[in-house]
RNA sequence: GGCCCGUUCGUCUAUCGGCUAGGACGCCAGGUUUUCAUCCUGGUAAGAGGGGUUCGAUUCCCCUACGGGCUACCA
C-alpha cells in the first residue's frame, strides 16, 4: 500500500509571489490533485530580516486567484501544524541537539567578519573558501576547541552557530526524478550552517525536519535548490529519516537576453511577472498583474503548465481539470523555458473566446458602470457582436464605446479613403431612406440600403464605407446593420447628419 | 574562479537507434469578412561543434563551446 502523496509549496514571504513560484505551486497542486493526495501550503519565515507583511496574504490570495487552493496552511489547518515556520521555532531545536549528539553537526564560534576575510583573502587568491574536514580544525567550534572552552563560551551566552559536518572522500549518489542520479563529491561540500545565533534553523534544517514531520511524499521545488540536494539528502541520512522523492523544476528564463526572470522584466518589456498587482510597502511601487491586466487565470496557468511541462501530445489548450488528468513529473523538462509574453496573450485570447458570454455580459457591465455609461442597449447582442475581436475584457469596453459615445473625430485615413465631394448628398439622401424603414433591424436596414444602393447604379463602398465612418468614426468595427440596429433609427439618422455638419 | 544542471526552428516543444525531424506562438503570403479584427489555407525556419559506439545516430558515451543555477548566520 503506497503512502498517500502530501507535496507542498513553500514560500518564503519576501515579497509577492512571481510566477515561477506560481508555476511550482501548479505543478504541487496538479500532482497530488492527479494521485489524490494532499497540497499543502508552508510559509518559510525563518529569516526575520526579510520578512515583508502583507505578503503572505498576497501569496494565498494569488492560490486562491488561480483555483489552486490548499487543503492544509496558514488558516487551513491539519493535523501536521502550525504552517508557518515562525511558530513551529521550538520543534527545530532538539532535532539539531540530535544533530550535535550523534556528532553530525557541531557548534561554531567563528565571527562573521572572520568568515568574510577567509572568503576575501581566497578570492584574491583565486580560490574558493570551503569551511569542511579540510579546515575545520583550524576554526572556531567545538571541535576544535576543547570541552571546556565550548562550554566557557556557551554560558558566557557567547553567540553561536551550528553546523552540519559534511563527510570527507564521499561520493554521493543523489536523485532526481527529472535528472535521474547525480554524482556529488562530498569533499566540495560546505560544512552548512542550519542553526543561526537568533535561535532561528536555517532553511536547510527547516526544510527538511518539516517535511519529514509534514509526511512530505514529493519534494517538487526550483532547479536553483538542485545545489542543496546533497545537504538535504545528508540531512536526512543523518537524521535516519526516509527522504522523499525530489523533483527540481526547470526554471523560467527572459523574454530576451540572459538570465532567469526577475521582477524587473515586466516593467522593462511591457508584461506582468506576478499574478496579482503589487504594492510594495516600503517604496509604494506598484508592479503589474495578471488579473489586474485582465487575464483570465485559467489562461495564465494553462501558459505556465506548458512551460516546462508537455502532455505528449499535441494538446495545448487545457483547463485545469485537464490538466489534473494529464499531469506526470515525466513530461517535465530538464532545460529553462525563456518566458513567451506574445504566446501568453494567445493562450488568454483562445480562454477568452471559450468563456461563457453571460461572464462576458457581466464584465460589460462593470466596464459600462466604470465609464459613466447608462444604457439600456441589449448586452448580450453586444457581446455576441464583439467579442471574438477581443481578447481581454477591458476590450470589450474598447471594442464597443462607440456604440454609446456617438463619434466626436473621424479617423482622417479613413476620410480620405473613403468620403467623396458627393458624399454628403448621398449621406442626406441615404438619411431619408432609413427614415421610412418602421422595424429598424439589422436585415430591415440592411435589404433597403442594398436595394437603394443597387437601384442607384452606384458601388457598395461609396455608401458602406461613409456610412460606417458617420456611424462609428473610423472603418472599424462588426457588422455595420447591425451597428445601426442597436444604436437605432434616431441615433443613425442623428450620426450620419453630424457627419455630414463636420466633414 | 569552483561545483552542479542543461543544449531540436527566433520562442515553447514532440521524437524514448531506423522520419520528407511533427505541433504551437511569431512572421510572411493567399482566402473569407464590400471595413478592421477574428477565422481558414499555405509558407518560412531546427537537433551547438568535434570525436567515438553502431549496419545506422537528434536519440547512447566523451571532449569543447555556449546557456542556466548555486557558491550568505537568504530562501
Amino acid at each position: 500500500m503506497p503512502k498517500n502523496v502530501r507535496v507542498r509549496f513553500a514560500p518564503s514571504p519576501t515579497g509577492p509571489l512571481h510566477i515561477g513560484g506560481v508555476r511550482t505551486a501548479l505543478f504541487n497542486y496538479l500532482f497530488a490533485k492527479k494521485n489524490n493526495g494532499t497540497f499543502i501550503l508552508r510559509v518559510e519565515d525563518t529569516d526575520q530580516k526579510r520578512y515583508v507583511p502583507g505578503a503572505e496574504k498576497y501569496i494565498i490570495e494569488s492560490l486562491d486567484w488561480c483555483a489552486i487552493p490548499f487543503d492544509e496552511g496558514p488558516g487551513k489547518e491539519g493535523d501536521f501544524g502550525p504552517y508557518r515556520q515562525s511558530e513551529r521555532k521550538h520543534i527545530y531545536k532538539q532535532y539539531v541537539d540530535r544533530l550535535v549528539d550523534t556528532g553530525h553537526a557541531y557548534y561554531a564560534f567563528d565571527t562573521p567578519e572572520t568568515l568574510d576575510f577567509h572568503r576575501k583573502d581566497h578570492e584574491a587568491k583565486g580560490k574558493t573558501f570551503i569551511y569542511n574536514w579540510h579546515n575545520r580544525e583550524k576554526l572556531t567550534n567545538s571541535l576544535s576547541l576543547t570541552n571546556q572552552e565550548v562550554n566557557e563560551r556557551l554560558d558566557a551566552g557567547e553567540s553561536y552557530v551550528i553546523r552540519f559536518k559534511s563527510p570527507k572522500d564521499e561520493t554521493l549518489h543523489l536523485s532526481d526524478v527529472i535528472r535521474g542520479t547525480i554524482k556529488i563529491d562530498s569533499n566540495i561540500l560546505d560544512d552548512k550552517i542550519i542553526f543561526k545565533s537568533d535561535g532561528m534553523p536555517t532553511y536547510h534544517l527547516a526544510n527538511v525536519v518539516d517535511d519529514h514531520l509534514m509526511q512530505i511524499t514529493h519534494v517538487i521545488r526550483g532547479e536553483e535548490w538542485l545545489p542543496s540536494l546533497a545537504l538535504h539528502t545528508l540531512l536526512y541520512k543523518a537524521l535516519e529519516w526516509n527522504a522523499p522523492v525530489f523533483a527540481h523544476l526547470p526554471l523560467i528564463l527572459k523574454p530576451v537576453g540572459k538570465g532567469k526572470l526577475s521582477k524587473r522584466d515586466g516593467d522593462k518589456l511591457g508584461f506582468p511577472v506576478f499574478p496579482l498587482e503589487w504594492k510594495d510597502p516600503k517604496s509604494k511601487e506598484v508592479a503589474s498583474g495578471y488579473r489586474e491586466d485582465g487575464y483570465l487565470s485559467q489562461a495564465v496557468i494553462n501558459m505556465l503548465a506548458l512551460l516546462g511541462w508537455n502532455s505528449g501530445t499535441d494538446q495545448e489548450l487545457f483547463t485545469l481539470d485537464e490538466l489534473i488528468q494529464e499531469f506526470d513529473l515525466k513530461g517535465v523538462n530538464k532545460a529553462g523555458a525563456k518566458f513567451d509574453p506574445e504566446k501568453t496573450k494567445w493562450f488568454q485570447q483562445q480562454h477568452f473566446q471559450k468563456t461563457n458570454d453571460t461572464v462576458h455580459v457581466e464584465q460589460l457591465k462593470k466596464l459600462l458602470k466604470k465609464n459613466n455609461i447608462n444604457s439600456d442597449y441589449n448586452l448580450d447582442k453586444i457581446v455576441s457582436l464583439i467579442k471574438e475581436r477581443a481578447i481581454f475584457s477591458n476590450d470589450l469596453w474598447e471594442l464597443s464605446s462607440f456604440l454609446f459615445i456617438p463619434p466626436t473625430q473621424y479617423d482622417k485615413k479613413a476620410i480620405k479613403k473613403a468620403w467623396k465631394e458627393d458624399t454628403p448628398t448621398l449621406m442626406h439622401e441615404l438619411t431619408r431612406i432609413l427614415l421610412d424603414v418602421n422595424v429598424f433591424s439589422s436585415e430591415n436596414v440592411s435589404s433597403v440600403v442594398k436595394k437603394w444602393i443597387t437601384a442607384k447604379e452606384i458601388g457598395f463602398g461609396k455608401i458602406m464605407m461613409p456610412l460606417r465612418i458617420a456611424l462609428v468614426g473610423s472603418l472599424q468595427g462588426p457588422d455595420i446593420f447591425e451597428i445601426a440596429a442597436i444604436i437605432g433609427k434616431n441615433d443613425t439618422i442623428k450620426r450620419i447628419e453630424s457627419s455630414i455638419k463636420k466633414l
